[in-house]
DNA sequence: GATTTTCTGTTAAATATTTAACAATAAAGA
DNA sequence: TCTTTATTGTTAAATATTTAACAGAAAATC
């Protein structure tokens, strides 16, 4: 019983699952620093600890909610020679709607102390799609002192320099005790998602996205 | 055919699953934090965004899986009253095996650059059962500058130390290129868990866990 | 060019996780 | 006291996610 494309699939496909778009946006991140012109799904799988089940239902998935977005979002090109990876690495891009990100987003770093100052030079300014285009601090000597490549403010401006700017994103490192009011702060000024460092559970409107990052959980987790 | 299902349930429970296991770690982080006496499902709730169903489910997981572990690890007090804060916690500890964690659980970091060099006062140390017993990092001048509350050493003298010094699990926050060889060294050296924070995606054998911690990847989540 | 091998796309089955429902019971209030 | 309200423990149903299976087609081998 065999039946193509004309099973025309379910259109219900607004967006991939979550657990799929979790695997994606990895994906993207492997596709990016492979060297390799074309990958298996038996090789993503050693790469990524996926099972090959996994990956093949994920990018049949995505396909699906690729389908007539862009001509380049179908990566298929022979069936049994894996995958060309450049296509398969715009196709997962196009799904994640990485285009439109394209329009690089705007990301603020709330908390000076070192592990903000770290994070600055060390985690993204790449060409990623983000763009970190404020710190901010309550310490106005911290201010004046650090050095960095975006400009540094006291945490008193923050609202109109997120509104300013149009920063939709925050990465949160300050002092626990202080994290609560400074995510309230941020949500009331309009931003969208904060990447949350701090051991506080955060209390914001719903609108707002929060993930929590945290080395003590991890280590939790693999203990 | 429901029977069997529910024989597994009751019977079978060797470990809390992956998602609830999950939840608990970071509710024993909210229930040590919480200043009140007694708590509802509600109110956890409130406190993390998971549902009351969510919650109520998870603890009657955890109490199947405590059954008999200790007496103290049965927290109902009343029914209708919200459970004594104290007495859940210490179930949700049990749950979790902090008891046996209580023999402080050797960490050590690897790569002293600006992340790991802040994440060391920043992260954990608290009375949280871990504890940084070394640093390390290839770049000698670095290790005998640095400042800090345990010893630094430098790269080559992982393996000697990490065997001496019976540390188990290991926070990676070297350079990108390094990172693959280094979880090579870890885990030849006897480490059974690494959180990694760099980009790198780390091959090591299976019997190695590992947490991918990335602020990119939290970024592009929320974006 | 025939045969074997490899690898995909797709479907269906198996698992895992979340949500909904509700009887039971303590606490609060009349 | 009795009634109402709040909240739990538990089960079953609904969703979501992962895994297994396999036909079919390119590529490799002979």
């Amino acid at each position: 019983m065999s039946l193509h494309s004309q099973n025309a699939i379910m259109q219900k496909n607004d967006s991939l699952p979550k657990a799929v778009l979790k695997r994606m946006i990895e994906l993207e991140d492997v596709l990016n620093r492979t060297s390799e012109q074309k990958i298996t799904s038996a090789k993503i799988c050693t790469l990524t600890g996926w099972s090959e089940s996994t990956i093949r239902h994920d990018l049949w998935l995505l396909r699906n909610i690729n389908r007539g977005k862009t001509p380049d979002s179908d990566f298929e090109k022979g069936v049994s020679n894996g995958y060309d990876t450049a296509r398969l690495l715009k196709a997962v891009q196009t799904a994640l709607g990485a285009d439109e990100a394209e329009t690089t987003v705007g990301v603020c770093i709330v908390g000076l102390g070192r592990l903000g100052a770290a994070l600055l030079d060390e985690a993204l300014v790449e060409g990623s799609g983000f763009v970190i285009k404020a710190g901010f601090d309550s310490n106005v000597n911290r201010v004046e002192i650090l050095r960095s490549t975006f400009p540094l403010y006291p945490a008193g401006e923050m609202s109109s320099v997120i509104r300013r700017d149009k920063i939709s994103l925050a990465v949160l490192t300050v002092a626990e005790k202080d994290a609560q009011q400074m995510a309230e702060r941020l949500s009331s000024a309009g931003i969208t998602g904060i990447v949350n460092m701090t051991r506080a559970v955060l209390k914001v409107p719903p609108q707002v996205k929060v993930e929590n990052i945290s080395v003590l959980n991890a280590l939790k987790m693999i203990c």
